[in-house]
DNA sequence: CCCGCATCTGACAACGTTGTCCAGGCTCTA
DNA sequence: TAGAGCCTGGACAACGTTGTCAGATGCGGG
């Protein structure tokens, strides 16, 4: 005679897939619900031999507890959300794995998404993660109001915003030095003797690249050389409109001669094109790409780094949730120039 | 005279933020709590005059619906997991992009975790996820043993692995040909004069080392050239280890005249490993690099569309949710030699 | 003026878990 | 052996939402 069970499961069971729940368990095991549930959780106030009763009910079952209906109990959800771009961009590969390590560490899962750059698809994402409740969230900024987030940063969700800061709202950031780092990059080339600097970069409505729009800027405007538009190509990112862009800069009477690329795709499509060009063009990217070094010339970057951004905002958004902050910060991580040849070559004319 | 609410909230309020909840809602505006359901989920028979005043006090109030709650009730949490190796690995970037594209056209979410290849840690991944109540798991396993999964299969969570084969449980899978890639990558260096190729690649336990590996031995067999264990090196990931696995195949009497790297991480490291040795070495390696085409010699590698497994893998998910499904499948998506150069090289000695 | 019907609204239970509280049985001591 | 105290186990309510169902309201026609 196999099991006896108590009582018969529901019979509607339309629900996907009926799982076995606590009372199944219980009935099961022969003790009550509460039992059960302390089992479940390890608590303490079990006998050994109904622990192992339990255990085995539960095993035969294949029961697993509903997290849905404890997050609904707690209050918690033990899970935190992130949103960037896109995961594909290899910048934002190790910022979300180094995020989902400090979430490991405080035992929260992390759910991301990508916003595509869209401000509509990033607001609709950090609702869509709100109503799941996530303890806190990490937010790459697509928009610049945030103001939608006002209810939420009230109801005490953590936030913490990284990369680009928060619109209208008061809340943590954390940063790279982009306007510093850019400026740097650019008095390298400036230091290797160039004066006609291209500059490829993001739409300047982007933090990140008005901030390192703004360091090629001040480096020029610092070495008292007067920039010209046609050296400045900026909303540019996908590969044709690069090429385009470069092209136009390289060619005519007065050519640059040295870019500074705004971010790792530019960088990538720049290289690509200065490696089918005659003239020998200077170039220092921002963030840096892989095999930079084995290129020829090295490609020279001011690099930052993005599993910090992502720790450091991680470790920053749970220590809100331990209640040991008090007012929003704003930090700010150092960038780091490293030369490896293309930022060195001399002008070429 | 400012809001006068209905009832008090509840004094307790240890929980952290207190949100407001639909009943809150309902009394503020006045009306049932059903009445601000239907609101809030659109359904009808709600007067426009009362559509405004719900909104207008979810509005005020900053209501967002707790989908944990509406999980509890209504079975589907409409967000499926991912379990993948590392997420900073940039092979998985776009893999998990992809499914997180098809997840959102079907209106879910994507959590996702990493394995860091440790098997326990894949399993307790993926319990996590199911007592969420995700809708549906793809998988990139770490562990050869799925058993732990049958409950979950038999409550009906949709299951499809991806880039290795489930182990001890009937699943569903898409895979890469990485035994024919191999073969066809081995072949090619063969076709251009060589007969002493070396093999680097990760463990033989995880399935695509051992296919690839597969491969391999099936290309020089075909070739009637008899493989020396010197020429193999297996379980090999990280750079210094792959360093003084090279150097060894690449020193001695009767080195080595080409290699085939067997992913991504090792073709990067045995590429800047080349660029350092005198004597020129062909290389072929599984997984395209970025860049790749850039390098001198262009690196010619067997290339897989990570993406193209994401998306497949995600689609068949979902019809398995839709039931349109039935018996478990064995997908396998075909890989395509880029030839750039590197393979290319005729044998050095 | 009343009835029937359609439309809108709300009371109530249920989803699966956990916190609170109490009951029953045991051991230990006086 | 009785009483105190501890240990184990279970009944019950609550978390916030949705499905069911019945009540209220308004309107038109007989």
């Amino acid at each position: 005679m196999p099991e006896t069970p108590h009582r018969a499961n529901r019979l509607s069971g339309t629900r996907y897939g009926n799982r076995p729940t606590m009372k199944d368990v219980a009935a099961r095991a022969g003790v009550g619900l509460k039992t059960v549930s302390r089992v479940v959780n390890g608590e303490p106030g079990v006998t050994a031999e109904t622990e192992r009763r339990v255990q085995e009910a539960i095993d035969a079952l294949g029961f697993r507890r509903n997290d849905s209906a404890r997050v609904l109990r707690k209050g918690r959800t033990a899970s935190i959300g992130l949103v960037l771009e896109d995961l594909a961009d290899p910048f934002y590969g190790p910022l979300s794995r180094a995020v989902e390590e400090v979430a490991r560490a405080h035992g929260a899962l992390l759910i991301n998404g990508s916003s595509a750059e869209d401000p509509d698809r990033e607001q609709e994402l950090v609702l869509a993660l709100c109503a799941r409740r996530v303890d806190g969230l990490v937010v790459i900024p697509a928009g610049d109001d945030h103001r939608y987030l006002e209810p939420e940063l009230k109801a005490g969700v953590a936030t913490v915003f990284v990369d680009r800061p928060a619109g209208n709202i008061d809340a943590d950031v954390v940063l790279s030095d982009n306007y510093g780092g850019a400026r740097d990059g650019v008095a390298h080339l400036i230091a290797h003797g160039h004066r006609r600097i291209g500059f490829i970069g993001d739409m300047p409505r982007i933090h990140t690249a008005a901030e390192r729009l703004r360091g090629y800027r001040s480096a020029m405007e610092d070495a008292g050389i007067p920039v010209q538009d046609s050296w400045m190509s900026l909303g540019v990112t996908n590969p044709e409109r690069v090429r385009r862009a470069a092209e136009e800069m390289l060619s005519g009477p007065e050519p640059v001669t040295a870019i500074f690329a705004g971010n790792n795709r530019v960088t990538v499509t720049v290289v690509r094109i200065l490696s089918e060009h005659p003239r020998r063009t200077a170039l220092v990217g921002f963030d840096d790409i892989e095999l930079a070094d084995l290129l020829q010339p090295g490609v020279t970057v001011v690099a930052q780094d993005a599993a910090a951004l992502g720790r450091t905002a991680a470790e920053r958004l749970f220590r809100q949730l331990d209640g040991s902050l008090v007012a929003p910060e704003r930090i700010e991580l150092p960038t780091r120039l490293v030369t490896r040849g293309s930022g060195e070559l001399p002008p070429a004319d």
